[in-house]
DNA sequence: AAATCCGGTTTCAAAATGCAACCCTATTCG
DNA sequence: CGAATAGGGTTGCATTTTGAAACCGGATTT
C-alpha cells in the first residue's frame, strides 16, 4: 500500500516531515539556498528525474515552501523562489550538514564553511540552548507537563 | 527502477539524507530521544509496519546511529538505544520541530515545550549563529572559495 | 496445557521512483 | 526562412519500496 502520511499527526515532526521529509525535497530546499533557481539548473544539479522533480517543485509550492515566479523574459521561464517558510528552514539544514561532516565526513574532507558576511568569521555549531545561550544536550532538557509523566509518554 | 542513493555524494546533506533522510527513520530517533527503546514500543507508538520497523531499525544499527543491546531479561530482549551519533542529531530534531511548530501548528496547538532541566526555561529557538552569538538568517552567510564564485556553484 | 509477548520473516498488492520518449512554445543558428 | 536547441513539462513502463496481514519460534505468564 500507500506510503503513510502524517497530515493529521498531531506531531509537528511528523507534520514538518510530511512536506520535507522524503529523499529530494530538502536537497530541493538546500540547493535553493545555495541560489538555484531554474528546473533545468535543479535537474541537473541534484540528477533528478524530471517527473519527479516536477512533482517534488509542486509540493514544495503547495506546501509555501517555495513561490513559483513567472519570470517571462525568454519564453516560459520560471523560477522557483524561497519563501520565508522556506528561509526558515535555514537551522535545520545546516544543522543536518553540520552532523553529515562530523559523522560521515567527506572523503574530500572539506566540510562545510559558512561565514558571517560581516565579521567573516565561521559560523558555529547549531544547537540548542537555554535562555542563556548555553548549549543543552539531550539529557539537559524535560518535557513539563501536568503529571509530571515520563518522557516516553510526553511526546507522539 | 530504485531509489537514488547518494552514498557517493560529496554533498554531506545527502549523505546524512542516506542514513536519516526516508520518512521513517528520523522519527524513529525522536522517539528514541523520547525514551523509547523496545521494537514494540516503536511499532505501536509510530504506527508502522513491523518490517519496515526491522529494516529501519538495522539500518540504523549499521550507520551507528542506534545501538542493539541484548538486554537478556525475558526471553530474547533487546532495546535500541542512541549513540552519540543518534543524540547528536538532537539539534536538527528540535530545529525541524521548532519549523513545524511554526509553519503547521498543530490543530491542538501546543507547541513544543522543551525546558532546561537546570534553570526550568523553555529553550531557544534553533538558529544558526555567528561567533558573538547572534542568529544570523541565509542571507547573512557566504562561502568563502579561493575564485569568490557564487554560492550557485560553490555547492554540491 | 493454552494463551500471550517479543522480535522477526514471508507474501503479496499498491504506491513511488527512474529512465526514456514525447510535446509544445520560444529562441537562436545557419 | 528552416532547423536545431532550450525550457519546462507529461506519459509509459519496468523496477523498487512500502504496508497490511499472516505466520513463526522461543520464552513467559496463567
Amino acid at each position: 500500500m500507500a506510503r503513510k502520511r502524517f497530515d493529521d499527526s498531531n506531531c509537528s515532526v511528523a507534520r514538518a516531515l510530511n512536506e520535507v521529509g522524503d529523499w529530494w525535497s530538502l536537497l530541493i530546499v538546500l540547493h535553493a539556498m545555495y541560489g538555484t533557481r531554474r528546473f533545468v539548473d535543479f535537474q541537473q544539479q541534484l540528477g533528478i528525474a524530471k517527473n519527479i522533480l516536477c512533482d517534488r517543485l509542486a509540493k514544495l509550492v503547495d506546501n509555501e515552501v517555495l513561490r513559483k515566479v513567472d519570470v517571462g523574459e525568454h519564453g516560459s521561464r520560471f523560477e522557483y523562489r524561497l519563501t520565508e517558510k522556506g528561509r526558515d528552514l535555514f537551522p535545520v539544514v545546516v544543522a543536518l550538514r553540520q552532523w553529515g561532516d562530523k559523522w560521515n565526513p567527506s572523503p574530500d574532507g572539506q566540510p562545510l564553511d559558512l561565514r558571517d558576511r560581516d565579521s567573516g568569521q565561521p559560523i558555529q555549531p547549531v544547537t540548542v540552548q537555554n535562555t542563556q545561550g548555553q548549549p543543552l544536550s539531550i539529557r539537559d532538557v524535560f518535557v513539563p507537563s501536568d503529571e509530571d509523566k515520563p518522557l516516553d509518554e510526553a511526546q507522539a
